[in-house]
This record gives structure tokens, C-alpha cells and sequence, in this order.
DNA sequence: ATGGTCGAATATCGA
């Protein structure tokens, strides 16, 4: 079992507790984090090294950044997706572990000025080429924070909110065509309905209120879907002292040994 | 319609 998460910790340095205490408490073997907001240098890179985690990061000072956290070799580090998507501000990731390529992604928010959400469809617009040049038969990971809530059960109140940043008609549109082409929405594989959020706003008590949306997604391959054994989103995070306003998403998958087993028997 | 709460950096901006 492979056992892979992420989490947009809203920075790194305020949030090194809580990646530990993650870490220990539901151990995943790969953490995929947004929102660094560190420069290299600074990335506090001894303290996972001292529990035992590798880890490749691409930040700048102040704003984005990304991390993998893994106690498992990251090969083939890179700022490049496959197809060869690049953004000049730091915000894609990516890398090999356990035989997966992983994507790890910080979609622009988009919600501040003009020119900043039609950067954020172009970026989208990008990660549905991504997809598409990668063979069906590879297991790939994208995953991160999306920026967007794709359906109606992944936003509290989705008539007041239609229209808005981060649920847009534009916006959505471009994650059910990455949807539509193949790629797998993991925490909707083990729970198609219901209302499920990975955000939420530190003001208004939205916590408290549960008024929050789901922008944090585990798009996986077809070949990597197949594998897939849980998608859970872990709420507990939100609740600790001093929380990042988003939750971890957390997805298990077959080793390749055991898929490989379960692909004789049905063979058979 | 506005502001509300955080973080980085120290006045505001981004989210």
C-alpha cells in the first residue's frame, strides 16, 4: 500500500508542527504541500530529514511555492509536468516515487485583479494538455490545490456562490473537461455524492459553520485510478491550534505487486 | 455592498 496526500499548509515555518504531526499520525508516504511561501534556503528541509523524509521544494520568497515530503526516493525531481508545462511563479512540482509520476500543483486563486483570473484559466487550461499527453497505461498523479470547487456538493451554497472565484462556470468547465478525458477525481470515486469541502475561510466562522469548498483534488490516471483504495479528506487537521485553512486529502493505492496479483486473478 | 482573518513583512497585498 501507497499511501499519498496533500495539503496547502498556508506556509511552511508557521505550519512545521502540524506536517510533523500529520506525518506521524495518519503516515503518508508522499506529502505533496502548496503554499510554502518560503525561498529555498529557508525551507526547513533538516527537520523531515531528521524523521527520516526526503524532500524537493521550489519556492520564492513571500507568496506560492511547493513541496514533496516522502519517505520513500524522489527521482526525477522537476518544474516541469509532462508535456512540458512551466509557470514562472512557483507553482508546479513534480516527481517520481514508487514508480507514479506525481504532479503537484498551486493553481493561481485568481480572484484579486482581471488579468489574475484569466491566468488562472490559462493555467487550467495548460493542466488539460498535461493530462492529455500522458499514456493511459501510466500511472500519474495531479494533485493539489485546484483552486477550484468542480460540483455543486463541493461548495456550501452553490446559488449564491455561482459565479464567484473559485466557482465559476469557466473554471469548472475546464476541470470537467480534464474529467471528462479520462482523468479520475479520487475523493468522488469513494464518495460520488454528498456535500465534502477541503477549504475553509478563516473568517465568519466558516469552519464552525461548515461553510467551506472543495478546492484541494487527487486527479489520477486511469492506470493509477485502478489502483485507487480510499480518497479521504482529513478534517481533523482544521481543528488543531493555529490550523492552515485547508485540510489534507489523503488517498491509498495497491503497490504494483498487488495490482499485478489482482490482475492475474481476473485474468484467470 | 462591505468586511470579516490570516501570513509575509511591517503598509498593504494576496487569499
Amino acid at each position: 500500500m501507497i499511501r499519498v496526500a496533500t495539503w496547502n499548509v498556508n506556509s511552511i515555518r508557521q505550519r512545521l508542527d502540524h506536517v510533523l504531526r500529520f506525518l506521524g499520525e495518519w503516515g503518508p508516504d508522499i506529502l505533496l504541500l502548496q503554499e510554502t511561501k518560503v525561498e529555498d534556503g529557508l525551507f526547513p528541509g533538516a527537520a523531515f530529514a531528521e524523521n527520516g523524509y526526503t524532500t524537493a521544494f521550489s519556492g520564492q520568497k513571500t507568496w506560492n511555492g511547493v513541496a514533496m515530503i516522502s519517505k520513500l526516493p524522489l527521482e526525477e525531481i522537476s518544474e516541469e509536468l509532462p508535456g512540458g508545462m512551466r509557470w514562472p511563479e512557483k507553482r508546479i512540482l513534480c516527481a517520481t516515487a514508487a514508480g507514479i509520476r506525481i504532479g503537484n500543483v498551486y493553481v493561481p486563486n485568481g480572484g484579486s485583479s482581471g488579468d489574475s483570473f484569466a491566468s488562472k484559466l490559462a493555467f487550467l487550461d495548460s493542466l488539460d494538455r498535461v493530462l492529455a499527453s500522458v499514456p493511459a497505461d501510466m500511472p500519474f498523479l495531479l494533485a493539489g490545490d485546484f483552486n477550484v470547487a468542480p460540483a455543486e456538493d463541493d461548495v456550501h451554497d452553490p446559488e449564491a456562490l455561482d459565479g464567484s472565484v473559485c466557482f465559476h462556470p469557466e473554471e469548472r468547465l475546464r476541470v470537467g473537461r480534464m474529467l471528462s478525458a479520462g482523468a479520475v477525481d479520487l475523493f468522488r470515486r469513494f464518495h460520488p455524492s454528498g456535500k465534502a469541502y477541503s477549504w475553509w475561510d478563516y473568517r465568519e466562522l466558516s469552519f464552525q459553520r461548515n461553510r467551506g469548498m472543495r478546492l484541494d483534488l487527487m486527479l489520477a490516471s486511469p492506470a493509477l485510478a485502478a489502483r485507487a483504495e480510499s480518497c479521504e479528506i482529513v478534517r481533523e487537521a482544521r481543528k488543531w491550534q493555529k490550523p492552515s485553512d485547508h485540510a489534507p486529502v489523503l488517498a491509498a493505492f495497491e503497490s504494483v505487486e498487488q495490482s499485478a496479483v489482482l490482475v492475474l486473478e481476473q485474468t484467470r
